[in-house]
DNA sequence: AAGACGGGGAT
DNA sequence: ATCCCAGTCTT
């Protein structure tokens, strides 16, 4: 009796959630499909990114990769051009792998399965759990930052959100509030009131319509929750590169490493002796990256040489691009700024 | 279980 | 300067 009364207060409060939801949710894109490619694209584009960051990006990458079969069918190199400014760059290193997947273990059809939906690259328990939800309407929680935070407070729950069992504890919460058959709008719905109302930092409690039921509100512990231990410790990182220009070119390779910037464009990070003296200067960069402090000493290197360049070029493997062909490659952020002060106003 | 992985906006 | 965002993958 006890158990049966708990879980309809659950659901009281699920009801609530949907309720704001259908009349203050956000008005969306993606948010107009069930297109599983569609939801997948964007649920990869918005993993640790602002709604308002990845949008254009959102519709650029749709309007060229309308479907799995043109994705697939794409260079790596472009797939990581639409990607260009976003980071997380793995992201659609997987998301081309996953195309492929799709291409070849699915017979070019998305799945429809929750085990064969996680067997796709970069699709992890979050990203699956909100295609099952929203395409295919499976009773599945799509548990991610937004539902720590709503979820603790209601509870005024101190399990702490970067334990690797907080998914599976939270994801056990919220199916327990989730009305029958709205799983993708439940979902969705947790995702705007922790966006919009139920936010990192002054939440707006007053607005929301849980603030009856949430524990934390009513107990004035708000700023108590969520609990995570997860402590980040910043690191320096030096990088040094040369931007090697002769006339209206200059050169960049394409990295392989498995490190920061993976298959993004770099100019040469080392040089012949004999070029040292041909520098004009240096620039230095100081770049805030997610747990590391970077600066990058820039050279700039002008040969007036053609043989010079391009016998550099080739026995290096660099290419040699112009300032307007560097538009059609990715480069990070800090280099792409760079090039931009460069040509800025020609 | 812990680290690595970008970039940007809010406070 | 710090936090954290529609997380996932690799040790």
């Amino acid at each position: 009796m006890k158990t049966k009364n708990q879980n309809a207060d659950f659901l009281h409060v699920g009801e609530k959630l949907l309720a704001w939801y259908k009349n203050h949710g956000r008005d969306l894109p993606f948010r107009k499909t069930n297109d599983p490619y569609k939801i997948w694209i964007c649920e990869i584009i918005f993993q640790q990114t602002r709604i308002e960051q990845g949008l254009n990006h959102y519709r650029n990458f749709i309007q060229r990769f309308p479907d799995v079969q043109t994705l697939a069918h794409a260079e790596t190199d472009e797939v990581l051009l639409y990607w260009k400014g976003l980071g997380y760059y793995s992201r659609a290193l997987n998301l081309h792998k996953a195309a492929l997947q799709i291409i070849n273990d699915f017979n070019g059809v998305f799945p429809s399965a929750h085990q064969d939906i996680l067997q796709l690259k970069g699709v992890g328990k979050y990203t699956a759990a909100a295609i099952s939800s929203i395409c295919f309407g499976k009773k599945i929680a799509a548990v991610d930052g937004n539902f720590y935070r709503v979820l603790s407070r209601v509870f005024a729950d101190d399990f702490d959100v970067s334990h690797a069992k907080a998914f599976d504890y939270f994801s056990e919460l919220a199916v327990k509030m989730m009305p029958e058959k709205e799983a993708g709008h439940f979902n969705e719905a947790m995702m705007d009131l922790g966006s919009e109302i139920c936010k990192p930092k002054n939440p707006v409690c007053i607005y929301c319509p849980l603030n009856e039921a949430c524990l934390a509100f009513n107990l004035g512990k708000i700023p108590l929750f969520p609990v995570k231990t997860k402590k980040v410790k910043p690191t320096d990182l030096e990088l040094t590169y040369y931007f090697v220009e002769y006339k209206d070119q200059f050169l960049i390779k394409q990295r392989q490493v498995d490190f920061i910037w993976k298959k993004l464009y770099e100019f040469p990070t080392e040089i012949p002796v004999v070029f040292e003296k041909l520098i004009s200067g240096q620039k230095k960069i100081s770049h805030k990256l997610t747990h590391k402090n970077l600066t990058i000493h820039l050279y700039k290197v002008t040969l007036h040489s053609k043989k010079m360049f391009d016998d550099f070029a080739t026995q290096e493997q660099f290419s040699a691009i112009t300032y307007e062909d560097s538009h059609q490659k990715s480069f990070p952020k800090p280099l792409e700024n760079y090039l931009f002060s460069l040509f800025e106003g020609e």
